[in-house]
DNA sequence: TAGTGTGTTCAGTCTTTATTGAACGTCGAT
DNA sequence: ATCGACGTTCAATAAAGACTGAACACACTA
C-alpha cells in the first residue's frame, strides 16, 4: 500500500511543509500557505494561539497571514462558545474563491493594458494589434479561470 | 479622441513600464517584462545592445532576461544578416507559449499533492477528501489554462 | 480598579531575489 | 597573433519582502 510506514502526523507534517513551499512558488508568503494546509488538513477549526503553537511561529506572523487568507476567502474566522479566542477554519469552496482572486488580478491587468492602448495613436497599426493580443490574452486567462471556478463550484 | 497629446514614444515608454510593474506582480524580474513589452510594441527584432541602451540597464541583465523570455518561449533569438550582435524579436503565439509554462507548474504541484494524498493512511477519510480536492483544483487550473491557450492559438 | 489574555501593528532583522559591473571566453576582422 | 566587440558568468550590492518580538489597545474577570 502506498502509505505504508507513514503515520497520519507524518503525512500531515510532509504535506503542511510541502504546500507551503507550492504557495511560495506562487509568490505568496510561506506561513500564509502552511496555515491553509493545516486548516485544509484538519477540517475543523483552530485557535490562533493553536496555530502559532502549531507551525512554531510568531503571532504577528499568525495574524497578517490569517488575514491574507481572509481576504482571499480561503478560510473563515469563527467563534467557538466559552472561549475568548478566534478560530479560524478552511471555507466552503475554498478553491473557487482562490481562483476569483486570480481572476480579478487579471481583469485588472487586462484593464491597465487596455488604459495603455486607448493612448496609443491610431495610426499605429502594428503596435496597436500586439498591445490589443496582450490585454485579450488577459481577458481570455480572467475568463477561462472563472470558468474553471464555476466548474469546481458546480462539482464539489 | 483617446489619444490626444501622447505621442507614439510616451506610450511606448508607458507601456514599458506598466508591463514591468505588472510582471513583477506576478513574481518575475521587472526587466524582463519591460524587455518583453517593448519586444511586443515594437514588433521588429532588436539588437542586444539595443535593450540595454534603450532600457537603460546593464547587459548582464539583459542576459538574464532574454535567457528567461526565451526558456519560456515568449521571444526568439534571431540573426541579422551582416551583423555579429544577437538579435530578439516577440514570437508567434507568444501569449499561448506563456499560458503553457503555467499549465506546467500547475500540473506539478497537482502531482505533488498526489503525492502527499498516497501518503495519507486511508482510514483518514476527511483529510483524504479534501486533500483531493486541493489537487483537483491544480488538476482543473492546469486544464482550464491549457484550453485557453488553445483558444488564444486557433483565434490568433 | 488592576490584572490577564487577546489580536494587531510596526520597527527592526533576516532572507531572498534582482541588478550591477568587472572578468572571462569566443568569434571575426585585420 | 592581436584586437575589439560580443554575450555570459559571478561576486558584490541593492532592493524587496518575510518574519519576529515588543508595544499597544481592547475586552473580560475578579
Amino acid at each position: 500500500m502506498a502509505d505504508q510506514g507513514k503515520t497520519v502526523a507524518e503525512a500531515r507534517s510532509d504535506f503542511i511543509e510541502k504546500i507551503g513551499v507550492i504557495v511560495q512558488t506562487e509568490g505568496l508568503p510561506r506561513i500564509a500557505g502552511r496555515v491553509l494546509a493545516i486548516l485544509l488538513f484538519d477540517g475543523e477549526r483552530l485557535s490562533f494561539s493553536q496555530l502559532a503553537e502549531l507551525l512554531q511561529v510568531s503571532r504577528g506572523s499568525i495574524s497578517s497571514s490569517v488575514r491574507l487568507l481572509e481576504t482571499q476567502q480561503m478560510i473563515k474566522r469563527v467563534a467557538k462558545p466559552g472561549d475568548r479566542q478566534d478560530y479560524f477554519q478552511i471555507v466552503e469552496n475554498a478553491f473557487p474563491h482562490l481562483i476569483e482572486a486570480s481572476v480579478l488580478r487579471a481583469r485588472r491587468a487586462a484593464a491597465d493594458i487596455e488604459d495603455s492602448l486607448a493612448e496609443i495613436p491610431h495610426s499605429e497599426e502594428g503596435p496597436r494589434r500586439r498591445v490589443a493580443e496582450f490585454a485579450a490574452y488577459y481577458r481570455a486567462m480572467s475568463d477561462g479561470m472563472s470558468e474553471v471556478a464555476r466548474l469546481l463550484r458546480d462539482k464539489g
